[in-house]
DNA sequence: TAGATTGTTAATCGATTAACAATC
DNA sequence: TAGATTGTTAATCGATTAACAATC
């Protein structure tokens, strides 16, 4: 049982990824055909030079004046995400957040099948939440047999997780998306991947108190200058 | 308007604080006073220096042998954050994402006081979900002269998201907390923090992938021993 | 041809890791 | 004193950025 799971490689660049694709899915949308990366880099809010990175990453290549094939660099993306093919998945705890995952129609864009949820609360088994049956949690090891699952989403409350999560991993599961708040321990050879709010609370806290200071530290500045002048 | 915010400084080892804060709030609630970096390190799956080059940033030094001292580091990263004080925050769009938001416990510990939501459907419009008062959109305004609201929290629809998000900047709100999928353009001196799950799906999906890849390789490998052998 | 845009090679930058001295 | 752990300095690694040649 280890915390931590090989590291992911290119990993700025694959996080950007799904962004690209939903650029290029609306170019493709309106009928274009090739697009330049000063383009793709103006709507992302990077550099040219690292948007022609990425791409030599996903093996396009590109015609100078005329820019990248949308087509190809859609599908490039796709088969370096594994997304040529939908995935199925079971979702854990029908709570608040668990609904608002199954209600996630973007998700469903890019290809997760939530096939099944589970809860051990009687009153939620249902025959359908957003169209997703919902189950007993004991059923789990039948269901897993039935299906063939890539991925476990959790949404159980914290102290349940890695219960939770260990017999999943009995029960062969390989990828686990994790929204709860537990720290996981897996084997290695199982993929964790925490989503936390904490942390994007955490960046957007820090970066709100760097610009106070900055802009604190420049009215002072002002009145300094206002005191000279 | 633009797209892109100021960079942030030191923002890996900014994502790794609030499991810090979360380790070293269990181990203070437990009584201790030290802790080392080797320890830190096992906990959160990473080396024992990179702990200790984060803990260099908090500007904390420690004793040999002894180890760092745990309130003060709690109070560093606090410090660090800007998560002395509570922060006040208005939430739009009470929908499944809002509500699960304003169920989440964490957040409120970690300082976040979610005082009003908004929503435009009248049915929505009460007294309090999960303590907290819904208003209609309309008395935005109103309400942001009576709080000193340091961020939105924006789960409405994403086609509605670049509108609201104007009208906030407009109010003088500095940072967004962004759960839509919209790509937001404000001016520079707001700050967005986009929380998109198609990222975590992304590499989520690709490590999935790599490690598929990886053990079919291994096994053309054993069955190539096998033909060997 | 001229000019825009890609592709390549090198430089820079920041984060991580290593080595080891300092210290309790 | 011996040994564990911190603190410092340097090395490495990977991602980003820059410069410019190649190409349509």
């Amino acid at each position: 049982m280890k915390k931590q799971n090989i590291k992911m490689d290119k990993l700025p660049t694959v996080r950007r990824l799904p962004d690209y694709l939903f650029i290029l899915q609306e170019l493709a949308a309106k009928g274009e055909a090739y697009v330049s990366s000063s383009y793709l880099a103006e709507k992302m809010g990077i550099i040219a030079i690292l948007v022609r990175k990425d791409i030599e990453l996903l093996r396009v290549t590109g015609t100078p004046r005329v820019g990248y094939p949308i087509e190809l660099l859609i599908k490039r993306i796709e088969n370096f995400l594994g997304w040529e093919a939908s995935m199925d998945a079971f979702l854990f705890g029908v709570g608040q957040l668990g609904n608002s995952i199954l209600a996630n129609r973007d998700l469903m864009n890019l290809g997760l099948r939530i096939v099944a949820a589970f809860d051990n609360d009687p009153g939620k088994i249902s025959s359908s939440v957003h169209g997703v049956p919902v189950f007993d949690i004991s059923r789990l090891k039948e269901l897993m047999a039935k299906h063939d699952i890539g991925m476990a989403i959790l949404c159980v409350p914290a102290e349940n997780a890695q219960d939770l999560c260990d017999e999943l991993v009995a029960c062969g599961i390989r990828g686990i998306w994790n929204f709860t708040s537990a720290r996981l321990a897996v084997p290695e050879n199982v993929i964790i991947q925490k989503e936390d709010p904490a942390i994007g609370y955490a960046v957007l806290s820090a970066r709100l108190t760097r610009m106070q200071a900055s802009e604190s530290r420049q009215n002072i500045g002002d009145n300094k200058r206002a005191l000279n002048g």
